[in-house]
DNA sequence: CTAGCTTGTGCACAAGTGTTCACTCAAACT
DNA sequence: AGTTTGAGTGAACACTTGTGCACAAGCTAG
């Protein structure tokens, strides 16, 4: 082997923890290139050079970029559910659920915000397969907020489309709001308590509709 | 001149009329590429071939691949803009608003199909000047809605930050709604909709908030 | 009608891209 | 022990890319 300073260290390695090491990095080098790139113009050998190896290293990885995106894509999501999972389990009390549920998502952005980035960016952007997985996860995301959500008061007899409604209404602010941090300034304290103070408001202008709702079942509600 | 026959018509052209066509068969290429590409991947050759021009011709009408996405991102506001104030003039119902603006919408998507799949692109990816100018946009409808809104029932005496809120909540939903329909297969009917069903009920659940707002001003909402 | 400005051409260049191939050399297996 | 395996190397390929420069040709101004 030549010298592989960037990623080796002189500890005594087994092979598979060495080729993990270098996975990582290529999969760390493109996160961060991706903070100033697309990833459609992102390169191969790009990525290589960033994670100090050379451009035929990354086959023995990823036969291509986009299978290196949908790993990216997976381990964004595997942190993101674990977080969720963890955030359930606290049993959030009624009262302080969008306080605290807003807290928890700017919390995690700024703890993985290069992946955050990343998966905002290519979420409407970019290779359709990406985009896909993408929105699939963001879709699972909704549904089983929906299921959370049943447990509530009024909504314990919503129907299960108008559950989905609500919990896509809820997602997609979430989502947003992650976009604008992600989008802010990293100094920018006062901008990003606007941001949160902002999504709060939204989140509570909804609650206060879901009390007037009339489960008309499947029948489209009445607006004209 | 050589053989430009893929722009020009056997009609004798003024210089200016010349110049303004190639101009816009390098943005309509451009926008028929983005399609499939993201703006950050898209090549200023590719873009000269795709028009039937020579790259070098592309430097006569901009100065850099960017000036090219800004030109773009205007043509497509221009447009929107035009809709809206058509729309406003019309002067909605009250009681249609919700089913009528997502109409409109709808109608829009469709008849300028391109422009806004590229919008929603780039507006969360790719280079800084072009989101920051999609952002910049999107915030001014956001305002103007706000005093729009300020004409209806309950909004009247709400606070300009509460109708700033609920502004950006209401075009956020737009803005996710457009996107849908633009990803969907340009032949599913069924699914767009569904789509089309759950923005109305989305607005509608957002509508059915407002009378429950209680005004308190600066004070944040009590929502622990 | 002539002179010139401007739009588009053609060619060249250096630099970067994805992918192939034969290769090294140390960890892992027998 | 000796042998196999496979992660990483380095040179080479056929492209594509952005940009510079000299040139052609027709609309347009004088």
């Amino acid at each position: 082997m030549g010298h592989t300073d960037s990623v080796n260290t002189r500890a005594p390695l087994t092979r598979r923890e060495q080729k993990e090491r270098t996975r990582v990095a290529l999969l760390d080098a493109a996160l961060r290139l991706l903070e100033r790139k697309s990833f459609g113009s992102l390169g191969l050998r790009e990525v290589a050079r960033e994670a100090g190896v050379v451009p035929t290293a990354f086959y023995r990885h990823f036969d291509s970029m986009e299978e290196l995106g949908l790993a990216l894509i997976d381990d964004s999501f595997r942190t993101l559910r674990r977080m969720i999972r963890d955030a359930r389990a606290q049993d959030l009390a009624f009262e302080h659920v969008i306080r605290d549920s807003v807290e928890i998502l700017v919390r995690h952005v700024h703890a993985h915000r290069l992946h955050f980035r990343f998966v905002a960016r290519e979420r409407s952007s970019g290779m359709p397969v990406l985009r896909q997985a993408i929105r699939a996860e963001i879709r699972l995301f909704s549904s089983e907020l929906a299921t959370d959500l049943a447990r509530f008061p009024f909504l314990d007899r919503w129907s299960t489309e108008d559950l989905g409604v609500l919990a896509t209404l809820i997602v997609n602010t979430m989502v947003s709001t992650a976009e604008e941090i992600v989008d802010a300034p990293s100094g920018g304290q006062q901008l990003e308590r606007e941001i949160v103070r902002r999504a709060e408001k939204q989140l509570l202008l909804i609650a206060l509709g879901v009390p007037q709702w009339r489960s008309s079942g499947a029948e489209a509600p009445d607006v004209s």
